[in-house]
DNA sequence: GCCAACGTTGGC
DNA sequence: GCCAACGTTGGC
């Protein structure tokens, strides 16, 4: 190829002074019938888009907030029993969801243009499953969870964030269930 | 399958 | 802008 090649950077002790942004956490709830988390270990690169969000506060977690590397958790709902069953990450942030634009799709919807679109997605990778769920029963029981946006009442927001706290509590129940 | 809690739509 | 009607989520 004619095209030159670019000399390398002098220096490579930027990586060390590199800061590393804190990542945040959430829970993103999947009905184990139409996607679970085995199928996400199944999938292409256990990666998967998390398209089909169709409400503006989870919409806006996952076109503004939710970004590379951050942790989530792995919900499955309308489940028996409904628990927290993984560990997954994000690969890529938010991106329209092209499945509001095929009509086909169940998840279709003509008031999402392309060049303005109301719908995100976000890409996430499995990262572990859980040897044990841990089912909702099971986490209202525990006092520091009780804050959680899952086990509020009435709370059916299918992303939404955990805290750091949180978070770490529920992996350390995880293991304690091994 | 039931139903409570939410979110959205649309008439006014 | 109000609110009734409807549709959806999701635990049980």
């Amino acid at each position: 190829m004619a095209v030159k090649k670019k000399s390398e950077a002098p220096s490579k002790k930027i990586e060390k002074t590199e800061k590393s942004q804190k990542c945040r956490y959430w829970l993103m709830k999947s009905e184990p019938d139409v996607f679970s988390i085995f199928d996400l270990e199944k999938a292409k690169n256990k990666t998967t888009h998390w398209d089909g969000v169709r409400n503006y506060q989870a919409r806006n977690f996952l076109r503004d907030e939710i970004k590379l590397k951050d942790k989530v958790l792995y919900y499955h709902s309308n489940s028996e029993p409904s628990a927290i069953v993984g560990v997954a990450e994000v690969v890529r942030e938010g991106y329209p969801d092209h499945t509001a634009f095929d009509e086909n799709d169940d998840h279709y919807d003509p008031k999402s243009k392309k060049d303005e679109p109301t719908w995100y997605m976000v890409d996430i990778k499995h990262v572990e499953t859980f040897a044990e769920p841990l089912p909702l029963s099971m986490l209202k029981e525990v006092p520091s969870l009780k804050n959680m946006v899952l086990l509020q009442k009435g709370s059916r927001l299918s992303v939404q964030p955990v805290t750091e706290e949180e978070f770490e509590a529920i992996l350390k129940l995880s293991q304690k269930r091994k």
